[in-house]
DNA sequence: AAGTCGGGGTG
DNA sequence: CACCCAGACTT
């Protein structure tokens, strides 16, 4: 009998029910896995039905404009999913006939699949026996073996990746697959697992050992650099400026108001004088700027500080050339925008209703 | 092999 | 506050 048989039945019974389990479609289990990416279920189910309804197929969503999908995907974070999903798409329409692939050699190249993507999406969808890798197995199975190799080191990586597929079913990896990620997520969570109702605690070397919440191990992270963004707000009464994020960086093809980047706070004069060179107001009048809300605002790498100015102004007097974008602002939530900026609009929203 | 890319839940 | 989440890409 296989040692993992306990497992198996307890996730036939206390699995949990998720639109993603319900199909065979290559297309469909890939739109969850790269919105599952780094993500929890709970999170990134509602972005799921969204685009699983708005897109039906591969051909549907690689017809969608890229402003489209961005804005859809706004407030999952990791932006870069989004663009590599699109790409994925429109390349897939075109180099495979719209037929998603399914098998892990085909799917290991395309643009946002990895090796954890590529054998969810092959086992789940072919029955290939590949085994995932993520958090979840990380955990269980560094538990279950009592494994002091950091996770997050090269050779880590390898060991896991090797054990993962030794103590796979390759009679059934689909369910293998799923069973060892809903263990994870239900049973053997990383702050407090439920060892008591664990289908695989006779056999859990680390629980036996009591040191199963010591792992699993990880190399240190250095701690999240500090920011400081000054954001320029131009209030023409209807209309905004914003301009969208490019090249390298955080909330890459987001849009944002103007921005100034400093290595500290700083005050009106040194802003005023970063602000001309932006180019932003026409006008040789001096201008006020009214500090209307600012607040911290953290990521997983970086701690930013940020401001928003608020500057009234007439429409005439606003550069709305390239790279600005005039945003009305009845508009302003067609916009992909970041969190940050969202926070500040709720704020500035709610202000203008009070007065 | 190390850095970077978000946002939100949990204790 | 620190840690983690159905990881992948870049350098």
């Amino acid at each position: 009998m296989n040692a993992l048989a306990p497992l198996y039945q307890w996730y036939n019974q206390y699995k949990r029910e998720l639109p993603w389990r319900q199909t065979n479609d290559p297309y469909l289990i890939w739109l969850s896995e790269v919105i599952l990416q780094q993500t929890r279920v709970e999170q990134g189910l509602p972005y799921y039905l969204k685009f699983s309804a708005a897109f039906k197929n591969i051909e549907q969503l690689a017809r969608a404009p890229e402003e489209k999908v961005m804005k859809m995907w706004q407030g999952l974070g990791y932006y870069s999913r989004a663009t590599n999903m699109m790409q994925t798409a429109k390349l897939v329409v075109e180099m495979h006939q719209g037929k998603f692939p399914s098998d892990y050699a085909s799917l290991i190249q395309l643009k946002g699949i990895g090796p954890y993507t590529a054998a969810a999406i092959s086992s789940f969808a072919s029955n290939e026996a590949h085994a995932v890798v993520d958090g979840n197995v990380y955990r269980v199975l560094s538990r279950l073996f009592n494994i002091k190799e950091p996770i997050n080191s090269h050779n880590g990586k390898k060991l896991f990746a090797r054990i993962a597929n030794e103590v796979l079913n390759k009679k059934n990896p689909a369910t293998h697959n799923q069973a060892m990620m809903e263990l994870g997520a239900l049973i053997c969570k990383p702050q407090k697992p439920d060892c008591e109702n664990c289908p695989l605690r006779l056999q859990c070397i680390s629980y036996q050992e009591g040191n199963h919440l010591q792992l699993p191990i990880k190399n240190p992270k250095k701690k999240p650099v500090m920011r400081y963004l000054n954001f320029i707000v131009a209030d023409a009464v209807n209309f905004t400026i914003l301009q969208k994020r490019s090249g390298k960086g955080i909330w890459h093809n987001l849009y944002e108001p103007p921005s100034i980047e400093s290595t500290s706070i700083i005050d009106n004069k040194i802003l005023m004088a970063e602000i001309n060179k932006l180019a932003l107001f026409k006008t040789k009048k001096p201008i006020r700027l009214n500090k209307v809300y600012e607040c911290k605002h953290q990521l997983t790498h970086q701690t930013i500080y940020a401001v928003f100015w608020v500057v009234a102004c007439k429409a005439s007097s606003l550069q709305t050339k390239p790279p600005y974008v005039k945003a009305g602002w009845k508009d302003i939530s067609k916009f992909a925008v970041h969190r940050l900026f969202d926070k500040f609009l709720k704020y500035y929203n709610l202000q203008q209703q009070l007065t």
